[in-house]
DNA sequence: TCCATCGTACGACGGTGGTCATATGACGAT
DNA sequence: ATCGTCATATGACCACCGTCGTACGATGGA
């Protein structure tokens, strides 16, 4: 029993069919928020909290995973003592087609764009 | 000359180069706003800022208005005493494709929902 | 010319949300 | 058992934003 994956249930997760446009849009609308779905979705597989690039305090940190799990944008589950963090993709797709693929395109692109101009 | 479409330019409209996603997202996140581009994205033709229905005073009108038009998502103009209001759809997709299709295809959808729920 | 309509400007108010510091709790390793 | 790490909880602060009322400006019709 090495370094395994709890089972305890984080209780906050929407069900599928409770997610709303508006939870996700006002989610995503954070440029901090943005940035961790970003992370998430070009990362080969889940991220821990503490592995992500952010400009905010942990407990800063903390509040918006907390709006990008219960808005459902994102699943976590505990690993040991860090916590595990992975897109709602196919909950996502079914409710809002596209929506994530854009906002996910569109905020690489500007991150880009972004990078280009800083240079 | 009768009834026409005033050449006066609103200085406000954004280049297409200069729209963020930070401020389309901003924009669309709330729930007015959101309801107008669906207005508009519904209707057959451009609509005057009179004949939306919107559920807040005149004066937030104008403000919604603006704040669409500065962040890019609408072009207005005059016509006579009327402004008339338009999607800048080609600028949108260009910048970011699909993302205002797939936002106004799930805010229809959650709207049709909605509405079954209502009754 | 006068009035009605449509939209804007400005100021005020209230709520919400992003931020941080500090303290606390859980887990793993030593 | 103890410590360090990871994340949470709580409370406070502050800025921003959505809202409204009122006053104003512009346009078109009677």
């Amino acid at each position: 029993m090495t370094a395994r994956t709890t089972v305890e249930r984080i209780t906050d997760h929407p069900d599928a069919q409770d997610i709303t446009l508006q939870g996700v849009l006002e989610a995503i609308a954070d440029p901090v928020r943005r940035s961790i779905v970003r992370q998430i979705a070009n990362a080969p597989g889940d991220m821990a909290c503490g592995t992500f690039d952010i400009s905010v305090t942990r407990s800063t940190g903390t509040h918006h995973f907390r709006v990008l799990r219960q808005s459902g944008i994102i699943r976590q589950y505990y690993a040991g003592t860090s916590k595990m963090n992975m897109l709602r993709r196919d909950d996502l797709d079914r409710a809002f087609p596209g929506l994530l693929d854009a906002i996910v395109e569109a905020s690489d692109r500007e991150a880009v764009r972004a990078a280009g101009a800083r240079r």
